[in-house]
DNA sequence: GTATCTGCAAATCCTTTGCAAGTCA
DNA sequence: TGACTTGCAAAGGATTTGCAGATAC
């Protein structure tokens, strides 16, 4: 089930080195639920292995990202979250006043890819998406007059 | 045609003096066409009033949006951008390769508001978003075989 | 007069970079 | 061996903060 012929594969393939780093790097992305940040990749890989310096998250992060084996997904809180190619697409709403963050599915968002392709050429990659605004419990606690 | 009675009034009302400084952050905002970013705002404020510091901009800022005055926008460039309330409402796709940003009316996203709010009970901010993809032309170069 | 604002300078946070030493192929 | 990678330390850019002096009301 372990797909690590495909990732060897992947970098060797394009003159990549596989080293230590990168595969502790690729699995801590892989391995998270949720999306990740480099600071978490790094304490993640770190603690196995404590010789490892951010700034090779950060460069491996890069790499991957061009191999288009992790995309990036930015929920705006000032730091940019990672997530391996493969696991499950969606998106989040997300609350402005509570951070309450909803997961929604994939399909929601396919019919607006649709139109942006035949209106305006444009392909849009909507596989990780933050939508930004306001959950029914903040709506109500404003509309009773709370800050 | 100055909605300034709006502003003032926005401001003092809710007990914030109106100083020449957020008076002119604000006019920076409202006067340019597109999304201006706080150095930008900087810049242009200083040019008038050359003893505004940068964090004054920022606490500004940080004050408008608490009070619906201004929006924010992240076109994923590394910085925030920012736009008045009022000004049209419309959307942005970005192509990840050339950087291209075509612009969308904002009823484009209108029917997804819709889901969004039967199906989840999620009132979405839909007045600026960034739509990451790739455009036509560079979709041809790719499959032309250029990096 | 006084609480709110501002300017200044320094700090913080995330991310990037230069370079010499280390390592995969 | 030799090019690709890494660790380290320092730089970078955007944004935030502490504080004392300035100012709106």
């Amino acid at each position: 089930m372990q797909e690590t012929g495909g990732i060897v594969g992947r970098l060797s393939e394009r003159g990549y080195r596989l080293t230590p780093q990168r595969l502790m790097i690729l699995s801590a992305i892989e391995g998270s639920r949720d999306h990740i940040s480099a600071e978490e990749i790094y304490a993640q890989v770190a603690a196995k292995y404590p010789h490892v310096n951010i700034s090779t998250v950060y460069r491996t992060l890069e790499l991957l990202k061009k191999l288009g084996m992790v995309y990036e997904i930015d929920l705006g809180e000032g730091r940019i979250r990672y997530h391996a190619e493969g696991s499950g697409h969606h998106h989040h709403l997300v609350c402005q006043d509570c951070g309450t963050v909803i997961d929604i599915d994939e399909s929601t968002l396919s019919s607006l890819r649709d139109v942006l392709f035949r209106d305006y050429a444009f392909r849009a990659e909507l596989r990780h998406v933050a939508i930004f605004g306001f959950c029914r419990e903040c709506r109500k606690k404003k509309s009773r007059g709370g800050e």
